[in-house]
Formats: structure tokens, sequence, C-alpha cells
DNA sequence: CGGCAATCGCAACGTTATAACGTTGCAAGA
DNA sequence: TCTTGCAACGTTATAACGTTGCGATTGCCG
């Protein structure tokens, strides 16, 4: 099991590197929930935080760890499956299933599914979202009259920073 | 745990409802790997042929069971799982990765990746492939720089035959 | 026949996910 | 105030999936 890596920062000095970001995440994702009038409870706030500052796809066994480093709290597997439950449920997290792990969604205002590109050196994944991709599925779909209600779609490779590492 | 369901038939009689399919699958199998010069041993063919006769994606602990009950042969997760590892790499068997389990490869001499539909219903999945999903796939990867190596395809919906027997 | 590599058997263990049941906290209404 | 209802969370155990490590066996090839 790789070393658990996340170590959340407190943000005030110059250093911090991005660490705005996921807390700007989070904000939006407060309010969305607000406004969709589901709540966003301190726990599952924390779990889309720890997955917004891990940077990439996470186990749930991990996010447990993390949990309990972070404010000694000790959270059981079901309740952490729960809160992913709920946070996919929103749109607000992915599960890649080639990792058993989970991501943050960048878009959770848009009910879409995603196409992830996972690094197999480094670990990080990337989100995109390409309509066409979506219409060329549906299309297969319709050929075998087969009514879809979710896409998967992962990619596993190399991203440009692992390939520039290892051209050097 | 769904009830085991993998039931060969001899397929002598006049009843025989598509099992020659199997058969005739595997054969291909052991002339590919002749041709290719690795070794399909008993084992590896027997599992195929289950994967095959199963008709959806099958676990490795299902595998495991149906072994038993074929011929009485005990084998372990281990051997299960090199089995299954080795018919991945020939392109015989793809793992379904949002079931955690295995289904034999309808085009094992072409060196592609599908695109599978499960229906959530009945759990059978169909394989597809389309060119122009790949290439949509590497145009994104493109646009990101990133090199792919493995590309997992997975729609979960529900499959016609389903459709038809719900609107009944 | 001897050597070697590939395959297999087996025990133990690691990882991911869920079942089953109990508890807490809060809010509505008699 | 009671109590009823409900969503979220806690706890234990266990199911389901997968791996490591090592020794035994098989089969090929000189």
């Amino acid at each position: 099991m790789a070393l658990l890596s996340i170590q959340p920062r407190s943000c005030a000095d110059p250093n911090c590197r991005g660490q705005h970001a996921p807390a700007e995440r989070v904000a939006l994702a407060v309010s969305l929930c607000g406004t969709r009038g589901v709540q966003l409870t301190e726990l599952r706030r924390q779990i889309l935080e720890l997955l917004w500052e891990s940077g990439r796809p996470t186990g749930a066994y991990e996010l447990i760890e993390a949990l309990k480093q972070r404010d000694s709290r000790p959270v059981g597997p079901p309740t952490v499956y729960r809160a992913l439950e709920f946070l996919m449920s929103q749109g607000l997290v992915s599960k890649i299933e080639s990792r058993n792990a989970y991501v943050p969604c960048a878009y959770p205002e848009r009910r879409h599914d995603c196409l992830f590109f996972i690094c197999s050196t480094c670990g990080a994944s990337v989100e995109l979202e390409d309509r066409r991709l979506e219409c060329l599925i549906s299309e297969n779909a319709a050929l075998i009259g087969f009514h879809a209600t979710r896409r998967v779609v992962e990619v596993e490779g190399i991203c440009t920073r692992c390939i520039a590492a290892g051209a050097a």
C-alpha cells in the first residue's frame, strides 16, 4: 500500500501551491448542495476536501487513514462508503473503476459522464468531457437496443509530465 | 452472491442451445495459441470455456466454484488469477472493471480495445468495437499530451431483452 | 537423462466493500 | 413535554476480490 500522502496546508504562507483550489471547490459544493436542498455534512465535506487535496484517485481506506490523522476521529468503512455514495449521487465525486479509487469531479453542476486519463506512473488523473464521445456511445447502444444509464470511460497511460521526466 | 449458474451441457442432444459456440470459441483459441507459441494449458482452456458458457461477466471466485463442481478439482485463487492474466495477455479475455468480473473476448485475433454494454438487470454483457471511439479517445489524449496504453469503456444500462420483459 | 523455465498448488495475507444492527440528533405535531 | 419519524453516523463482523511467497511439478530441449 502506498504511503499516505494527503497533507493539507493552512494556505497562509506564500509557498502555498494550489491549495486554495480545494477550498474553492468545496465552497462551490457547499453552495450547490444548499441550492439542491441536500446536506453536505461535515464528514462529507471533509472527504470531498481530502479528495481535492490528494490530487489523485484515492481509495476509501486511504481516506479513513487521512480522516484519522486529520482530527483523530476514527471512522469505519461503511461511514466513508456512505459519504462517497452521497458525493457520487450529487456528481461531486466519481469512482475510477479500474483503480477502486475516487476522484473529485470538476463540474458537479453539469450532469454528464466524464472521460478519465490516469497516469500509471504518477497516479494522477485528468478529467475531460467530450460530447461527441457520449454521442458515439449512445449510437452504439442504439445499435443493439440498449438503454444506457452510466458510462465508464477510463484511459490508462502516461501523462505529459511523466513522459518528460522519463525522457530526461 | 448470485447462484452459480455455469452448467455446461454435453451437446449431443437436439435441444442444445448455443452450446456449440463455446466449443468453437475454444477451438479458435487453441489454434491461435498454437500459432503464437504460447501454452493454452488444460486449466486455462477450461476457464476460457467456462467463461464462454457463462454468458455474462463472471467473477474469479465463481470460476473457482465452477471448476470444483466440474471435475472436483479444487483450485485456489492464485491459480485462477494467473490463468486469467494469461488469457487477458493473449486477448482472449477482458476484465469488466466496473464488476470485478471477466468476459471472453470475441475477436482475440484483433488487438483492439472493446466497448462493453452490461445489463444491470440480467447481468449479460455485449462486446462491440468502434474504431471511431478509439480515435476520439486518442484525440482527447493528444489534447493533454497523454500516451494511452489501455482503454476501458463500459456502459451500464438495460438490454433489449430486459426492456421488453419489463414492458410486458 | 539432466537442466531449465513455465506452470501449478497451497497457505497465508492484504485490500475493497457491504450486511446487519444500533445510536445520535433534530424537528414536527399531539 | 412526549413521542414519533427520519437522516446520518457508529460498530462489528464478514463477504468479495486479489496478491505474495515458496515449493512441487510438468514439459521442453539439448
